[in-house]
Formats: structure tokens, sequence, C-alpha cells
DNA sequence: TCACAGGCTTCTG
DNA sequence: CAGAAGCCTGTG
């Protein structure tokens, strides 16, 4: 057990954000109360929320080493809420909304199947297609404070590889399935680990032009990597949802020069405002 | 950094 | 039927 106490994070936001998908809520009759559970690559961890108190089931040891960079514990986001232009409604709802919300310093592997998944997609089936790999092809862990009939850790690109294309069939991929098969492959011989840790030292023009070169990635999935996967908060994804909040919004474009340097960051408070903007609104009315 | 149309999986509203 | 954290390919 270590108790942390915590400013601009919120646990539900980030389950709700759309850049991690294997965050769930506990049900309350397991243990009552705010409980979440979070899983990355092989990481494991049960967190409960109360304002900004948070409980984790880890010791000291492992929130230092795995989730406090994880938390992107580092990046002052009071800072960079006092930055947002005080005249820009819709930015200002938008941080009030949701606020919690940060850039976690995800796996960067995970993060590219977890995107290249997300193209054309809804998160309700990013979700399931994710969850469904891990039980595929994941490695069944137990772990201090796992639940206890464990939990599956993302797979390695050599468990995705292995069975080939025909083996990730059923898993509802779609026609992105081709696209996971040759990034599996690629990333599972010696020279893709090179690859990805010459992505990792990378600046973001370069990663982002590394990304391009491969089968399924296009300038938002990249960005999306970039910013999700190698915390290159400057990346500033632009879907369907941020071209909606940009024409209806920002006629004259966004301006993105003001938030140079962390835009992505901004990107994020701007999405997660257009997809849970009005539930949430609607909840804190009651 | 040529622009644009059409196709691609599958599920929800 | 349209739309979802789009991308690839072919065409003019």
């Amino acid at each position: 057990m270590y108790i942390t106490e915590i400013d601009h994070m919120d646990l539900e936001q980030l389950a709700l954000s759309g850049q991690c998908f294997r965050m769930r809520r506990l049900d309350a009759a397991a243990g009552g109360g705010n409980w979440w559970s979070v899983t990355f690559a092989d990481h494991y961890v049960q967190i409960l929320q109360e304002g900004k108190k948070f409980t984790f089931s880890c010791e000291k040891e492992e929130f230092d080493e795995v989730w406090y960079s994880y938390f992107d514990m580092d990046t002052d986001y009071g800072a960079i809420k006092n930055a947002a232009d005080s005249g820009d409604a819709y930015l200002q709802a938008a941080i009030r909304c949701g606020g919690g919300v940060r850039i976690l310093r995800q796996d960067l592997w995970e993060m590219i199947i977890t995107f290249l998944i997300s193209q054309n997609n809804n998160i309700t089936r990013i979700t399931a297609s994710v969850d469904a790999l891990c039980k595929k092809f994941g490695e069944k862990l137990t772990g201090a404070g796992s639940a206890a009939d464990g939990y599956y850790g993302f797979p390695a690109p050599e468990a995705i590889a292995a069975e080939g294309l025909s083996g990730l069939a059923g898993l509802g991929l779609g026609y992105r399935d081709r696209y996971i098969a040759r990034m599996a492959e690629l990333c599972c011989k010696d020279s893709g680990e090179r690859w990805l840790e010459s992505l990792k030292n990378a600046d973001y023009e370069t990663a982002h032009a590394m990304l391009l070169e491969q089968m399924g990635i296009g300038n938002k999935v990249a960005d999306c990597i970039c910013l999700f996967g190698l915390h290159h908060i400057e990346a500033f994804p632009i879907d369907t949802h941020v071209k909606q909040i940009v024409k209806t919004y920002y006629p004259k474009g966004f301006p993105l020069e003001r938030y140079r340097g962390y835009a992505g960051i901004v990107q994020q408070y701007l999405f997660f405002y257009k997809i849970n903007g009005q539930k949430i609104e609607a909840e804190n009315m009651r």
C-alpha cells in the first residue's frame, strides 16, 4: 500500500480519455469506493481515488519505479492550464470538465498496436479488440495486489507474429489485421528491437517520419503514437472529432502557435470534452 | 505539399 | 443509413 496526493488527476477521466484502453473500474461490491485497475505492458496495480488522495495497491518502490512515470508526475499540468487563453471559452470549458486528464507515459509497442486498431473505429470496439488481443496472446500474470484471477500482459511482438495473419481472426480487428500482423513481424526481429529503440531516441519530426513509412500508419495514427507512446507532447493529432471542433469553434483555425511545445495536452482537453462533455455536464446538473 | 474518390471491417444509434 | 481517435490505392 502506498498513499500519495496528486493534483490535476482523475482516474475516471483518464479511463474515458481514449488514450488508454486497459483501465477499469473495479466492482463496487469487491472493494467499494472509487477503485480502478490499471494495466500497461506487464504491470498491474489497483488504485483508490478520493479527491486528491490516491491509494496504490503496490509498495512505494513500485510506485517510484513504474507509476510515478506512467502518470507523468514531472509535468506541471497546473501551469499548462493557467497558460490557456482566458478568452477561449471552449477550451476553458474543456479544462473545467476534463482537467484531470494527463498524457500517460505508456509503452511504445503497446501504443503502436493500439492506435493501429483505433483507425476508423470507436472507443468501445478498440477496447474490445485490445482486450481480446491480450487474452489470446498475452501472458497470464499474477502479482502482488493483482486481481484474484490474474491479469493479462500486453502480448510481445513474437507472440502475435507466431500465428501470423490467421491468428488475428475473430478479434474484431477488421481490415486492420494485416497492419498488425506486419508490425508484429517487423518488431520481433533483432532489427525490430533496434527500430523501436531508435524511435525512442528520435525527435518528434524524425519519429513521425519513421512511423509514416509503416503500412497502416498515416498522419493521425503517427501523431497518436508520438503523443502517447513517445510523450512528444508537441504532437497534435487531428481526428474526426478534433476536425469538427476546429470547424465549429475555431473557424479561422486552432491557435497552435500559442501552445507550441505542448499542444498535445491541449488537444487531449479538447478531445475529452468533445466525447464526454455533454454526459458529464448533464450529470453535474443533477 | 497534387487532389480526390472509393474501398475497407464491424458495430451502434 | 451514417459514423467511428483513417489509411491505402488508383485515377486524372
